[in-house]
DNA sequence: ATTTCGCACTCTATACCAGAGAGTGCTGAA
DNA sequence: TTCAGCACTCTCTGGTATAGAGTGCGAAAT
């Protein structure tokens, strides 16, 4: 002890000893007692001496018991140094590949292509998936269309950042005829299309003003139009920006087994608040990024670790997806699976754009 | 016993015994016994005679005791018998009307109509929230609109029963200049604005090739566009026919407090198919329909009841709707919440139309 | 004839205890 | 430095005893 409490670094064999106990602990899930491990590790030691090394590692917080007589499991520090130095991280095996391929399809559109990524997640990590959508902060404007409804009402139609569309309904003071519309979305087609959505917000009734010498019938309507729709857009709550998969898989998971805790963790992921802000510090991450247990911040992900990456098209990130499981997961194998999903969801996006 | 063997009624007196054995249990969850009845009911009778008429309900197969020494519980045929015949619901007070008026606003669009109708449920009641969406059997085509995106793709919007927006991209052989695809969908709406979606789909090709003769190049657009637009449509299959909502709430029935049982529900829910089919079944009933646990034929709903209600406009059935929570839960408040629910979004459905 | 009392009986839940098993830490010898 | 030995700690399991709740039934009371 005095030997390790000095020297700041481990010795080569007691990270070797230190990976096979968390091996070891991941595929059983049973706390790891030196009798164990000295059998099972391929270096020829004694319980004895196991256990003085364990008494090591736990002084260095690598490991924890639970009590006195119940072996070693790791802590969160110990997973940390776990994924960040010993794990040797598994190749996918080509009909793993073939499979997240077939569900990444570029074929699909935006909307179930997003939808794939997440349940295929889970699907094959026996994990929850999550798939963050991009945030459409520089939303370009490409398209405008009203069509009439029975009452006062028209349908808007806003053809967002090449792909997105979105819809609603306004009710105006008057009834409007199809051709009257035509041409108010015409008029404001060819002055905001290319611009970005905020802008089109924040400014569009001084633009209109502006050119209100022009037309002024089709202003009117445009104006009206105009006016309700965008009013409308400033009150809407976008309360939908991730997609969960999976989430009973969780259910399986003996450490989450009690309902309190459970119930904790699936309003998290309802609320969708919590896990938004710890994939959005993601964001920035090059690559894959790993939150273990107590270091996200959330009491309800204590026993939980979050494997997360980007997704980019053309260099720019898009978004963030990832799955939450256990801390004792098989990282070895969910690592490379967010990693290559990340790169196909890229690269079909890319394809169908 | 022979006497009430004999009579294939049950007294008044037994009848009252049994109303207040139910809603005790209803209240506490516990098996009721004898001597807490006699404490409890209002007609003074000693434990040992509401044990005979415990012992005569017992007969009639209105209640179940888990083991010799642990009171009674009603079984589903009781349950059945409560709801039908003893239960007397509750009015809501004007606060409840007030909530669930309020979150029905008609000013709504469709979707967000449905979704707050689902959550409103299940924060009212404090149990699961299900809605139906309406089958869109005769969905009439209203306006169909294609907006050119980069690449050889295509937006295709439809404008569907006054209401409702799908959206899909095609990929096409070419790529088409803004005015083609104008002209082309002017081309199509004129045929086609008013007609069955399913007659659209199925009559199309045949429909263009009748008018050949006219404008040709608007037309080979307008059949490139047609033909892969509804290729599509076709292979499209809608997995979203319900929204459901406050899961979690089961969590905290005590009933339901395994996690198996659980995983199983939540399961259940996810794949829609069971819980549609048994949906399908209230679609035809006038009014409230309450399936209580087995009765329902899924065993996952084995300690579930359902209580829905079909929702409609003019007289016209356009969905389901409901709540799910333990076979012990307050029927007498959740009833008329559903049954308010069902009639508040149909006159908001009515009114938005 | 119905209701009630008394009593024996059944079943569950709880606490308590003992013993087995797993694992540790420490000491002293190799 | 490693390791065998040993005392110690803690959990888990099974058995037993006991209290409590509730029943069913026969006999007495109304």
């Amino acid at each position: 002890m005095t030997k390790s409490a000095n020297s700041s670094q481990l010795s080569e064999r007691s990270l070797y000893l230190f990976k096979a106990l968390v091996e070891h602990f991941i595929q059983d899930g049973a706390p790891v007692g030196s009798r164990t491990l000295s059998k099972d590790s391929s270096l020829n030691l004694s319980p004895a001496t196991i256990r003085n090394v364990m008494a090591d590692l736990e002084d260095f917080g690598l490991l924890d018991s639970p009590h006195t007589s119940a072996g070693r499991v790791p802590t969160a520090k110990g997973y940390r140094l776990f994924v960040d130095s010993l794990l040797r991280v598994k190749d996918l095996n080509s009909f793993e590949v073939e499979k997240i391929a077939k569900e990444l399809d570029p074929e699909n559109d935006f909307q179930s292509l997003m939808q794939r990524t997440s349940s295929m997640l889970s699907d094959i990590t026996q994990l929850a998936g999550v798939v963050m959508l991009p945030k459409n902060e520089k939303s370009t404007l490409q398209h405008m269309e009203f069509v009439a409804l029975s009452g006062n009402r028209v349908l808007v139609i806003l053809v967002v950042n090449d792909r997105e569309v979105q819809n609603r309904i306004i009710h105006t003071s008057r009834a409007y005829s199809a051709s009257e519309l035509q041409e108010a979305s015409n008029y404001l087609n060819d002055i905001f299309v290319g611009r970005d959505l905020n802008f089109v917000r924040n400014n569009i009734l001084d633009e209109l003003e502006k050119t209100k010498e022009q037309l002024s019938h089709s202003m009117q309507t445009a104006m009206e139009m105009a006016q309700l729709a965008f009013d409308y857009e400033k009150s809407k709550i976008n309360n939908d920006e991730l997609l969960f998969s999976g989430e009973t898989n969780l259910m399986d998971v003996a450490e989450l087994c009690e309902v309190e805790k459970l119930k904790k963790l699936f309003n998290t992921f309802n609320q969708q608040r919590d896990i938004l802000h710890l994939l959005e510090q993601a964001i920035g991450a090059d690559g894959i990024q790993i939150f273990i247990g107590e270091e996200s911040g959330h009491d309800v992900l204590d026993n939980c670790s979050v494997v997360t990456s980007p997704y980019e098209v053309d260099g720019k990130i898009l978004g963030v997806l990832g799955v939450i499981g256990p801390t004792r997961m098989h990282y070895e194998r969910v690592i490379p699976i967010v990693d290559v999903t990340a790169k196909m969801l890229g690269s079909a996006l890319n394809q169908n754009n």
